[in-house]
DNA sequence: CAGTGGTCTAGACCACGAT
DNA sequence: TCGTGGTCTAGACCACTGG
C-alpha cells in the first residue's frame, strides 16, 4: 500500500470510529508528517484526496476539519433553505453581501426590463459557509426590493409580497471550481471544487422571474431530483 | 501572481486561442517544468487545478489532454444515451463489462424478488470512457435478460420487450471520487472526482424497476433538471 | 528501450490565524 | 509572536506506455 494511502486510511479510521468527530480539527500537517516519518508533500497528497472524497475540508490557513453531514436538497420543491436545514438538524444562517441595481446588459437575453437587481448572499450551516448565490431579477417587477428582509427566503417575498406565481424552473448543474471571489466569501482556497447550479424560474406566463447562480461546496450537498 | 497560476494561465490561453484543441495532448510535465524554470511539484499543482476546473484531464500514465465539451443530459427524460450523444455531435459507445445473477441480499430493501441481475457497463464519447454504471433489476421480472443486446438502451429493452411502463424516477446526485475499480475501468487515477448518481425507476404501480449507480467523470457532464 | 506520469524525500520561505 | 497552511526548490526511483 502506498504511503499516502496509509495516511488516508489512518484518518478515515479515526473518523469512522469516532475519535475524530464532525467538525473536529485534524492534527497539523507537520504532526502527521512526523507520525508517518514522511514529508508534507505526501501528507498533503493524502489530505487532498480525503478532501476530494468529501471526508474532510479545509478553511483557508485555519486547518483541516472533519466534514459535517450533507444537506439533502430537492431543487424542484419550494421548501426553503431554513426549513430544510432545520428539519435535518442544522442551524442555518444567511448573510447578505450586497444588493445593487444595475443596467440590464450582460443578462439582457433573459430579462425584458432595463434595470436589474443583483443580490449576493452566503448561506451557512452551523457556522460553516457552504453556498454562495447571486440572484438576478427585474427591478421594475420587484420595486423597492432592498427594503425587504433579504436574509430570509426570497421566494417567500416574491410570492407573498409581490404576488408572483412560480410555475416552473430549470436548473443546469455542473462540477467545477469556485471563482476566486466566491472562494474568498466562503473562506476557501481558490480552486476548491464545487457544484455550480444555474437556476431560472418562470411564471406560468413564461416570463422569467429570476436568474440565479449558486455555488455549493462539493461536500456540503446531496441533490434529490424526481422525474416524470 | 503565483508561479502555478502563471502556468495555469499559460495553458488556459493556449486552449482559448486554439493552439491546443480538444483532445490534444499537453506538453510533458518535464517540458513545462523547464519552460517555467520550475519543478514538477509546481507544474502538477497547476495541472491539478486545471483538471478540477474541467479544462484538462489525465489518463493514467498516458498524459494530460484538453477536455472535450460536456454532454448535456436531462436525467428525467427518456432520451437514450446514443441519441443524446449523437445529437450533440459525439460518437457514443457502450462496453458491457459483466452481467451476472446474484442473490438479493445487499439490495433487499429495494426488490421483492430473491434473484437480481447485476450489469456493469462503461460508456464512452469519441473513444473516451466517461461513465460507469451498475444496473440492478429483478431477475424474475426480466427473464433471460442476458440474451438481449445489452450494449444498447436497457430502457428500450425494458419497455419494448418486457412491456414495463416507467412512470417516475428518483435521482440522488452527489460529488465524490471514483472507487478504485471504477477508476480502473475508466482509465483514470484513483481519487479522480466524479458525479455520482443513484437512480431508481418505478412503474406506475409503485414497483421498483431498476436500481442503478452511475459514476460520471466530473468534467464530462452537465445535468439539466426541470422542476414543477 | 526511452519517455512519461506516479510517488516520495528533505528541506525552505512567506502570509496569515490565533493568542 | 508562534504555529499553521500555502507555495516552492532540487532532486530521486519506479511502473507503465508507446514506439
Amino acid at each position: 500500500m502506498l504511503l499516502y494511502q496509509k495516511i488516508q486510511k489512518y484518518i478515515q479510521t479515526h473518523i469512522a470510529n469516532g475519535e475524530l468527530a464532525i467538525g473536529d480539527k485534524l492534527p497539523s500537517e507537520r504532526a502527521l508528517q512526523e507520525h508517518f516519518n514522511s514529508t508534507r508533500i505526501t501528507v498533503r497528497e493524502a489530505l487532498n484526496r480525503l478532501e476530494a472524497e468529501g471526508l474532510i475540508y479545509s478553511q483557508k490557513r485555519r486547518g483541516w476539519f472533519v466534514t459535517p453531514n450533507k444537506l439533502k436538497w430537492r431543487p424542484a420543491t419550494k421548501v426553503n433553505f431554513y426549513q430544510l436545514a432545520q428539519e435535518q438538524g442544522f442551524t442555518p444562517n444567511t448573510h447578505v453581501l450586497s444588493i445593487e441595481k444595475q443596467e440590464n446588459v450582460s443578462l439582457n437575453q433573459h430579462f425584458s426590463g432595463d434595470t436589474l437587481y443583483k443580490i449576493e448572499r452566503v448561506r451557512s450551516l452551523d457556522g460553516r459557509p457552504i453556498m454562495f448565490e447571486q440572484i438576478n431579477c427585474d427591478a421594475s417587477r420587484f420595486d423597492d426590493l432592498e427594503s425587504q428582509p433579504l436574509n430570509g427566503s426570497i421566494t417567500t417575498i416574491m410570492t407573498s409580497h409581490y404576488h408572483v406565481d412560480i410555475n416552473n424552473e430549470e436548473c443546469v448543474i455542473s462540477v467545477t471550481v469556485l471563482p476566486d471571489d466566491v472562494a474568498k466569501s466562503l473562506e476557501k482556497n481558490s480552486g476548491a471544487p464545487c457544484l455550480k447550479v444555474i437556476r431560472q424560474r418562470f411564471e406560468s406566463s413564461g416570463i422569467l422571474i429570476d436568474y440565479n447562480i449558486e455555488y455549493w461546496l462539493h461536500d456540503a450537498i446531496e441533490m434529490i431530483v424526481i422525474g416524470q
